[in-house]
DNA sequence: AACCGTATCT
DNA sequence: GAGATACGGT
């Protein structure tokens, strides 16, 4: 139960008389979100006046990771509307979704802005400049909330008590339908998913029938990452009657420009063969991203299937005229542990960069003459020439160039001596998937770098350095946490550090089993 | 047990 | 179609 002081929301008597306004506003964690820095370092300084916790972000999309994680719990989210990532309203509803409540705030006053807010169920809209007064009352909000939230849950557990079905803490809604026409959610048609009762999130359905009498779907499941009970009785086994469990609908963090920019920044510092995810997570140092997210980005990514949401839009508005790209499905099927993302040639290039990307070219693997799908003998980098735009090399060049291709193999041994690589399990000789001997290529990152660059420029993003890094900037309580945070590499800082793998300090991944 | 890569789902 | 999730493998 949520408490303040003494104070139990379910029981208005046991308010602590000792409690002060201060106390109680002490313990209430506000989570500020807004990218106009003046206003952000002034209203947090009032917020911190008043005593409250506060973490301020500059962008609704870090807010809305940090939200994900759960691992911080914020009693209040204070957001400009008008975050530049355009994902305030989704913000909204997330933290709506966990019965946080949201003060919108806006430079604008306008009622339709405050009425689609109100609609979108924020608690309240207000004008900027928010001022000292409008502060004080923040903690009341909360706890009217909590208030409300409690007495919500009071209500659904006694009814989910008067139907015999467990509730555990979650909020989920039981109904009972009276037909008996289940013939098996998705989840359950499919047969490699048979044995478990995966539940995606959002709303599904889970039922039974004769040939479920196993109780195979008693007892826990799992919904957005959260445990649920989801129990029933004989009497409903009986009547074949289906249980439908709501879970709220997961929040998914979009990969914008520059959480990708800071994506394939951890690449390039990874180096090919190392592109784990719990590693990329460690080096893009964001707050609120999970390792899941990294891994699913990745396979995105290296199956050549995700589009930056520039680009998106770009398509859309221009609806592809012919370029079907028929090899989005085809994912390499001997996938190499740790392996950077191989771009397809037009992946990145939505727009003819290439009067402004000279010598940046990446071929796919299908189109390396003689590659035999591994690449390694076609295509390097040279690491040498670390202040030039980065070369990938065809076969013809690389008869021409004996002298990189010992280097390269230099850096195959050192590469290949590395523990790093010996993950559990995923070795050459037991995990087919591995890099084997053949296997290495090195992807340019430096023209993954430019394509991207390249991209963002084309559509007249302003991703300087210092925009990045502004980006990024996102706890400025904290800010000695946030100077760590990488900054956007030039192109030569990528040559150099990816020109040598570094003796790896960490030991074998995983554990021997 | 942790984590990776893939398949599949929403 | 992007992102989340389930699952098998190591």
């Amino acid at each position: 139960m949520w408490k303040l002081g003494g104070f139990q929301p379910n029981d208005g008597r046991n308010v602590n008389p000792m409690a002060s306004y201060r106390e109680v506003m002490s313990k209430v964690h506000v989570l500020l979100v807004d990218h106009d820095s003046d206003c952000s370092i002034s209203t947090t300084k009032m917020l911190e006046l008043c005593s409250y916790k506060v973490t301020c972000v500059e962008l609704a999309s870090i807010a809305l990771s940090l939200l994900s994680s759960r691992k911080t719990h914020f009693d209040i989210v204070l957001a400009n509307i008008n975050s530049p990532d355009l994902q305030g309203y989704k913000l909204l509803q997330q933290a709506v979704n966990m019965d946080i409540p949201v003060i919108l705030m806006s430079i604008d006053d306008n009622a339709f802005l405050a009425m689609g807010a109100l609609e979108k169920g924020a608690f309240l809209f207000i004008k900027k400049p928010v001022t000292m007064d409008m502060l004080k009352c923040l903690w009341q909000h909360v706890v009217r909330e909590k208030i409300r939230v409690y007495k919500e849950k009071e209500r659904i557990i006694g009814k989910a008590a008067t139907n015999n079905h467990t509730f555990k803490g979650i909020e989920f809604r039981l109904e009972v339908e009276e037909e008996n026409n289940f013939t098996g959610g998705n989840n359950m048609k499919n047969k490699r998913y048979k044995g478990k009762n995966k539940i995606c999130g959002r709303e599904v359905l889970i039922g039974f029938n004769s040939n479920m009498k196993n109780n195979r779907y008693k007892g826990k499941n799992k919904i957005c990452g959260r445990e649920v009970l989801i129990g029933f009785n004989k009497e409903c086994e009986s009547q074949h009657q289906l249980i439908t469990s709501k879970a709220k609908s997961k929040e998914c963090i979009e990969w914008t420009e520059v959480l990708h920019r800071k994506f394939i920044d951890a690449l390039g510092q990874l180096g090919e063969g190392r592109c784990f995810p719990k590693d990329i997570l460690e080096l893009m140092d964001v707050p609120g991203l999970t390792r899941m997210q990294v891994s699913s980005h990745l396979q995105k990514f290296r199956n050549d299937t995700w589009r930056a949401p520039v680009e998106r839009k770009f398509n859309q508005n221009n609806a592809l005229e012919g370029s079907t790209d028929s090899n989005i499905s085809g994912q390499n099927k001997s996938r190499r542990f740790g392996s950077m993302p191989c771009l397809k040639k037009n992946s990145l290039l939505i727009n003819d960069h290439s009067e402004t990307q000279e010598g940046s070219e990446i071929l796919t693997e299908n189109e390396m003459p003689n590659d035999c799908g591994h690449g390694y003998e076609n295509v390097t980098v040279e690491h040498h020439k670390t202040h030039e735009v980065a070369e990938v090399l065809t076969e013809t060049e690389m008869s021409n160039d004996k002298q990189i291709m010992s280097s390269h193999q230099q850096h195959r041994e050192q590469l290949l001596s590395v523990p790093k690589n010996a993950r559990p399990g995923a070795n050459s000789s037991s995990n087919p998937r591995f890099p084997s001997d053949d296997f290495f290529y090195f992807q340019d990152i430096d023209c993954m770098f430019s394509n991207f660059s390249g991209m963002q420029q084309g559509f007249g993003m302003d991703m300087n350095q210092s925009a990045c890094q502004e980006a990024f900037h996102v706890n400025r309580v904290s800010s000695e946490q946030n100077s760590a945070l990488p900054s956007v590499k030039t192109k030569n800082q990528w040559s150099s550090e990816t020109s040598n793998f570094p003796s790896d300090s960490s030991e074998t991944r995983g554990q021997e089993n």
